[in-house]
DNA sequence: AGCGCTTACGAAAGCGCTTCCGCTACGATG
DNA sequence: CATCGTAGCGGAAGCGCTTTCGTAAGCGCT
């Protein structure tokens, strides 16, 4: 197949009447070039309808302008709205994002992470809660430390510790406002089902739903289990026995998990036991009943992360604080009289 | 930043004693080379952990073994789907995915496409209904056609009419056996809210659930709207005038928006009307009263359209068909005793 | 044994780009 | 006015691979 028509550097270089590595630097935003030079070779290429092509740029040296983003699991709607998000940027963009899972374990997300760099992505975005093991996230830290050193953008979602742009939902708050909001409608004995003990994100909730509850002098009783619908169905298993009267599910897939399990023991929520979760993801106003939950902005979280690896980088990591807001809906209501 | 270590294709040449040329040969399973040699030279690079570089590969002209995936909008759980099997199977291969966006426009579509093949990427995945538009269609189909004989490897989910490999569910299977369902409880009068009918997927499940009801002389009438939960509302609140008993959502996301709208109307499910919907994402079993659909397997078919594309290609397109299954659960009984 | 044919392999020419290096021309400096 | 430093630019060397093209070796045939 001939892709004859596309033009190359040279032809725009040749056009501009400069040399092909003027060009390159006009293009590529390199320095040696005096902006008029420059814009009038980005003029010419752009009538040209020139297109670099990726393939001699990441053999010449150069990073790819492709981002990459690791997530654990696609499927699961609270990567899925972050990749929107990213996806929906980077294409406005012009970048193109290549997607790799984690499968959820700290080994997998460590080897798509290199097996990205290989390719001389230029960017990358982690997204997902880092893990507590620390020699893991040292690799983690310095593997993305000798990419930025390179020249390479990256930034996390999600995940503290590691030394690049970071883009931090709020758990420690959300959990804070949730436990508030539980011991105001009454609750003194609250169980949670928690995710993976390691993970971040899962000892920011729960830290921040303990200090939310202990204001009122209110217990708080942890299981854990699996991030995910099953994990909620075992977790509510567990809290059954525990005489609690309300129980949080430490995302929206477990609490949905929690009220499918409490539906099937004829236990009324929130008349019985209140439920609620944590993210807002699409469905949690679906469900029966309608969930109760700490909304985290994950699509505008993955634009976030877009535009700190657009901007160049500064001396410091950069951080954005997103919100976190209370959703109250139907699943949490005062505990039963008795 | 020197990458000092990686071995390149003259080292395990090198090592393993031939040239560079029968290296390649050897490794990108070139013809021309006899079985022996090719198999020495593979344990050899094996060995060295020897990885090909993707830029050189795409500059020389070859393609780029990355696998291009096209979907509407990631964020929906029937495209989330199909995408965590198509990035696992791909994984597993050791191909890594390059996810665009068409955010539901034709337009959009094409040019995605055209961006990725201008990457030289070397399959491309296009998931989504295809549309009744036939330039559109006709411009795709040319696209993909000079992709394939420039040696690209193409296969589409769930879109006909494109000459290429083909992963289809059954979707007027399944709306032949949700129409037979409903009109064995006794519906004679169905409401279904479409998506957009320019989309064969529409056409095809509306023609099915039309088939399946038509046997027992029910009636089913139609109002379209996008195919969100959002269209869902829309729908149900056109058809609340219309005097059916049943409401159909061509997808569960719109059901959802239906079951949602009735519960504002005060109106029970499946009491007065019973609410159905099709794919069976994750949480149609946790809505309020569970819903009843008809499952595709999307995360399959993801996986089929791999496979499609890894097998070498054959001069007629290959189509896999794959199954539907009703799901019965609480969204869907006899119509009201009036 | 000699002929042409096929097949296995090596040498070398790029693919389109970035970047190092060297040159020129200019303004600043003493 | 002579000298040095610097910014702007062009020449040219690869980056690692695929792919002609050419050659040598092996085959069956007359």
């Amino acid at each position: 197949m001939k892709r004859a028509g596309l033009p190359r550097l040279v032809d725009v270089a040749e056009a501009a009447g400069v040399s092909l590595a003027s060009a390159s630097r006009a293009i590529s935003g390199g320095s040696g070039i005096s902006p008029d030079v420059a814009a009038h070779v980005r003029r010419v290429a752009q009538q040209l309808g020139y297109e670099p092509n990726m393939h001699a740029r990441g053999l010449a040296g150069g990073l790819v302008p492709t981002i990459g983003l690791v997530v654990h699991e696609i499927g699961d709607p609270y990567f899925a709205d972050i990749a929107s998000g990213v996806i929906r940027s980077a294409s406005l963009e012009g970048r193109s994002v290549q997607i790799a899972q984690a499968e959820r374990t700290p080994e997998n997300e460590l080897a798509q992470v290199q097996a990205l760099l290989r390719q001389r992505i230029g960017a990358i975005i982690i997204a997902g809660s880092g893990y507590a093991d620390t020699t893991r996230e040292a690799t983690m830290a310095e593997t993305l430390a000798e990419f930025t050193l390179g020249g390479g953008r990256a930034a996390v979602i999600g995940r503290h510790h590691l030394p690049v742009d970071s883009v931090l939902p709020d758990n420690h708050g959300a959990g804070v406002t949730m436990g508030r909001h539980l011991a105001e409608l009454g609750h003194r004995r609250v169980g949670v089902v928690a995710g993976p003990l390691d993970l971040n994100t899962v000892a920011d909730r729960v830290a921040g739903l303990r200090a939310g509850l202990s204001d009122a002098g209110a217990t708080l009783t942890v299981v854990s289990h699996p991030f995910t619908r099953e994990g909620g169905i075992a977790g509510a298993r567990d809290l059954l026995d525990q005489d609690v009267t309300a129980i949080v599910g430490l995302n929206d897939a477990m609490a949905i998990g929690i009220l499918g399990e409490l539906r099937n023991n004829r236990i009324r929520v929130p008349e019985d036991m209140s439920v609620v979760g944590f993210d807002d993801i699409a469905v949690a106003a679906d469900v029966a009943p309608a969930l109760t939950t700490a909304r985290i902005p994950m699509f505008e979280m993955g634009r976030h992360a877009v535009a700190l690896i657009l901007r160049p980088p500064i001396d410091e990591p950069r951080t954005i604080a997103t919100t976190h807001e209370l959703i109250v809906r139907a699943s949490s209501g005062p505990p039963p009289a008795s």
